[in-house]
DNA sequence: CTGAAAGCGCTTACAG
DNA sequence: CTGAAAGCGCTTACAG
């Protein structure tokens, strides 16, 4: 490959004049750039990642920790991820996908061995095993999902708590008393995604606010687990005529469980959920439902990343961001 | 950060022992191993990633390039990409993710750079723009997908042919005589996307062989014209008994559009398609499928690059390997 | 079994 | 506007 000195021999000029015109960080005559560029093209040229991130200590990499839990339903997860690739590369960096089941050590790992400049963590739990590491580390990072400290920590989530108002509010306005709420999957809960008792405690809240009922129950992950546990819930609350469904897996097979049990939305039944806009269109699902708007998050949380890489010492302290969530109508609910 | 100087001034060694006892690449007493991985773990000692590649010019980092296209349903791509991610950490290697829209450009731009050892490309087409950029590198990739010429290049698939007879036989040994199919969108065939037509193709020849008849139609990506195109060609092939689907977006929205029309699987319509355990499972599809295996692509892809990584010269040509499909039968004919 | 030294390919103060 | 030189943190022949 070809290095810098063999562009500075073939230009007739000296490395640091090479390195200079590449960087703009002093001025340079315009044939001697004109020749520097020639020779750069001539031998296609790209300085080298290694030796440039040993000289900087800027590796213009962004680690991206993914979590896959047992038992989970995935296909959400590529929403979070491509925003995230799109807005890095945006800003100059590449990155690193890390999914080892031991996310703590790969942390520290590409920490310590300086190969990222910052990470940003998905899936965030209520006490997050990657976080003590993360805040040894030398690097900053950014969360998607809420830990019980945010403490000198950017953070990023929707508004989950807002979600569930706006959604009873929705069926309240409407005329609805009595409504079933699927949760994530008990595992969920015990695992720490605060998505899932925010969401389920707000709605309560809301619904003891105005004196109607609100049955909350933990939704499954699997087929066939999600059709009996759907079947049972509407079975145990005949007189429900609304539905929240807060469940990626439960509300995706909902359309074929309702439609074997031959009951028609909205008129049989009210139903609202909580999915991005491009989940929906995967699973063709035609529910009114907040957008969960994973690209936004992931955009929001390279930005403050970056921000943050840029000016470790913080113009300002870091940020803990609730996403305002969105309702559309999609008409399955009267 | 910690450096190797650091180890070696606490250890009282010097900088190239505590290398040796670090790669094991020449004996070491043990009591200088014993101060040595103290000294380590007293500090918290990682290598610098960036010196180990500038030196050794090896990154243990491998690119892993995806596409992404518009009007595409893109569920299944993580299911290629987590397998790639495990396979390679299981060989020391960690993934840089790239899904820059200009490809061929980003693969020069990583490949130059030296920030990858090795590349793994996903979805290859017919005439791949990123090929060239490849075969140009000094670093060796894997595809999955195939090209028009498989030239020097590792190169895996799913046999899409054998899958499509496979297919055909079954239908045709139940006694199907007029068969649907349902084949990607006619974009993926513009595209180059290979994978279309071998399937197309080798199901036309077989029903050709055995006197039947297979009326092909390209499929739709997106609702609503996902259900409008399968609407059509039910109404119009009346006597079709059978149906091939060769179409993610479609085979997901089966079930509601078969469901809406009154057409009980298999009792009115033998239905057969191609797709993977977990794509199964996350749309509750209950059709008798040959597997697409990304697990299997992705793993032996990463196996097939680094062992020629390991030796560029290779012992052997280049591989193209295809993957023999295995029918799991649901119940969906008779 | 161990150490001193060169060098990988860059960037950037220092000097003119 | 430009160049010579130091040094980032490793690895590995060379030498003992």
């Amino acid at each position: 490959m070809a290095t810098i000195a063999d562009v500075a021999r073939i230009a007739g000029v000296s490395r640091s004049t090479v390195s200079y015109a590449l960087s703009g960080k002093r001025s340079i005559s315009d044939e001697t750039r004109r020749r520097i560029e020639e020779a750069i093209s001539a031998l296609g040229f790209t300085p080298n990642a290694g030796a440039r991130a040993l000289k900087t200590s800027q590796t213009m990499v962004l680690g991206l920790l993914l979590q896959f839990h047992q038992d989970e339903f995935a296909p959400a997860m590529l929403e979070y991820m491509l925003p995230i690739a799109d807005e890095a590369r945006e800003n100059g960096y590449d990155i690193l996908m890390v999914t080892d089941a031991n996310a703590p050590q790969a942390l520290d790992r590409i920490t310590r061995s300086g190969m990222v400049d910052g990470v940003v963590l998905l899936d965030v739990t209520h006490d997050d095993p990657r976080l003590p590491v993360l805040r040894g580390a030398r690097q900053p990072g950014a969360l998607v999902g809420l830990p019980a400290s945010t403490e000198g920590l950017e953070v990023l989530d929707l508004d989950f708590g807002e979600a569930a108002r706006q959604l009873v509010d929705h069926l309240y306005g409407l005329g609805h008393r009595e409504i079933i709420l699927i949760s994530p999957p008990k595992h969920v809960f015990e695992r720490g995604g605060a998505y899932s008792w925010r969401f389920r405690d707000a709605a309560m809240e809301r619904a003891a606010k105005y004196g109607i009922q609100v049955f909350p129950y933990f939704g499954e992950s699997r087929q066939p687990a999600i059709a009996v546990s759907v079947n049972a819930f509407l079975d145990a609350r005949p007189n429900a005529t609304a539905m929240i469904v807060h469940n990626d897996a439960s509300i995706a097979a909902l359309p074929a469980i309702l439609n074997s049990r031959g009951v028609r939305v909205p008129d049989d039944l009210s139903v609202v959920s909580l999915y991005s806009k491009n989940f929906g269109r995967a699973f063709s699902l035609p529910y009114t439902a907040v957008e969960t708007a994973p690209d936004r998050l992931g955009q929001q949380a390279v930005q403050l990343l970056v921000r943050r890489i840029m000016d470790p010492a913080g113009a300002g302290t870091p940020v803990t961001r609730f996403i305002a969530p969105e309702l559309t109508d999609r008409g399955s609910t009267k």
